[in-house]
DNA sequence: GATGAATGAGGTTTCATTCAT
DNA sequence: TATGAATGAAACCTCATTCAT
């Protein structure tokens, strides 16, 4: 038996396109990467056929990574409130803890290289949040406006939230709080 | 960047980028904008020193010219919401009439070339806004927020909502007054 | 290279190298030709130390088996004409048979990997083919041309033959036959 | 105005490809052809749009020549025999002069780089001869065999008569007028 | 000032070959 | 012996920028 693909080394190779990626942009060069990984440069593409799959795999698995510590201990038969406030803490403390992740994930959301392919192939894990999402968009504030806006808004709310906790990392737990405060106002 | 000679080939070249950017993303060609500006690829650099200058700037001509359509007819003397409605509404209408400028506006925001001091530059016609985001701050919804809550708020609820109006272009009278009512609901 | 453990693997990349040589050319990837003959890549070189040795043993194989062909049932006690005859009509018969094959020889021929030495290999082979060449040398239209020409005359006769068989495949027999009469009228 | 693109440069790329191309083979790095012309590597691709582009003009380059050459007193009112002979003497001339370019035509034409459309380009060029070829075809000798095939045997014969023509360049006045002779012999 | 050919570093990807398993 | 992951040198090509015209 020959050596086999090993977990570990793609992991090395998606953490560093993380790092690369936070430091210059979309356009870090794979050789940079597999250096950063401690692969040769060509080992990159025995993971990832092309920089492009390289991208899409990256975002499936900071979604992934996302969303499973959103469903870990999720309050399943709380109240909306209860359970709307866990997804709203849980992320932006994420957020907070890694800036990078979350650069990474808004560079490759505004950019046209991921797939509505790979979008979907992270539902399954979204299932509890957009269940959430999907009681919350019934609420009257939110009826007449239509399906899905309640997901880009909670999106754009915390946006504008870690925008905002990024430069008061102190206060991170008192703002987390206040922004879903201000949210739950709104919706509710 | 010395006195320009030709304001409409500066002009040209600004429209060739956001047209280019927003084809293929900020990894435009140079040498394609200046084909799509009708100018040789090195006249491109007579106007402006480098790629990176030429960014900064269209983010600035891009801001500019939104900020300048929400000030005409501004109702200064208007109570909060009929300003706050106002700049909600324009901006919005903005957005919808060009989703290539919006495309591009938010592929500079998330990178790296555009630097503070670019930023710094479009405050002054951003007075009218920042005021009223100002007023809006001091709500009792938004008090204990930090500073620069509101606006990011404001950016962020309204990237929400054109994400879905882009999805119904026929509602979009509408919808951009629905979701106002949603915002105003939110910070009254 | 040593003595070989499998005859059948060896056969089995001769083969697909053929098939993948046919389709890509020369530059066909040693790993793809492993993949078609259904071994690993790292196999290929435990029966060819390289990619050189390998394509100068297809030489050669593909060599032993059109004279091989040949050979069988050669009318060895024949006259000049009837051997002449033999060895246009099954030379061409294997060419229409297995194009890939001839496709390949001829990229190996014009190119340089095949060195002298591999060429001399097949030189025990062609034994009745060159007596029966060098007879035709002796012929009075040939003579005082250099010896070889007669046999380069030949292959490049057949060579123009089978371009136009090529492409009309249904009257191969009947244009072989042709084109031989055609050599025949030529050189008896 | 701005420096012109110079048939110079285009012709010693040309020559440096042809030059590369007959020492290492079609696998000849564009890098290594751009060094030989003397010009930087990405110069090459300003002339030519790609590998495979500079591969087909070469083609046609070559061929071009070659015809030109042959056209050059052409002798259009002379007897079939000896328009046959010039066409004959002419291009193995020229093949014992440049046998580099010779070798590279022949790499060019077992390949499958070049396209359908740039073997067409050629055809004006060959006018004369294809007219003295479609008399050819016409006698007896050849009758019955299908139509290309007159064509495809001179070219075969000369390449028989060429290769062994390369080995003894002292006598190649004697051995081009010896292989018409039998070629004609063959033909007549 | 305007032009666009020239430059060459740098990007992604391929591939023959090695070697740990 | 067989495997296939690992390697890293090239390969082709792009592109921001310069500069002769």
């Amino acid at each position: 038996m020959a050596r086999l693909r090993s977990p570990e080394k793609r992991n090395a190779i998606l953490q560093a396109a993380v790092k690369e990626i936070a430091r210059v942009g979309l356009g870090a060069a794979t050789a940079d990467i597999a250096k950063g990984a401690g692969v040769a440069s060509g080992t990159l593409f025995t993971y990832f056929a092309s920089k492009e799959e390289l991208l899409n795999e990256l975002y499936v698995e900071l979604k992934r990574e996302l969303y499973t510590k959103v469903n870990a201990d999720f309050p399943q038969t709380g109240s909306l409130e209860r359970r709307a406030r866990h997804i709203w803490v849980r992320l932006l403390e994420l957020w907070v803890a890694s800036p990078e992740k979350r650069k990474v994930s808004r560079q490759l959301n505004v950019s046209d290289v991921i797939t509505a392919a790979t979008r979907e192939r992270t539902t399954p894990e979204r299932a509890l949040i957009d269940k959430t999402l999907g009681e919350l968009a019934k609420r009257p504030s939110l009826r007449g406006l239509p399906e899905g806006f309640a997901g880009a808004l909670m999106s754009a709310m915390q946006e504008a939230a870690i925008e905002v906790i990024a430069n008061k990392p102190r206060q991170h737990k008192a703002l987390i709080e206040g922004s879903f405060s201000f949210f739950w106002r709104a919706v509710r």
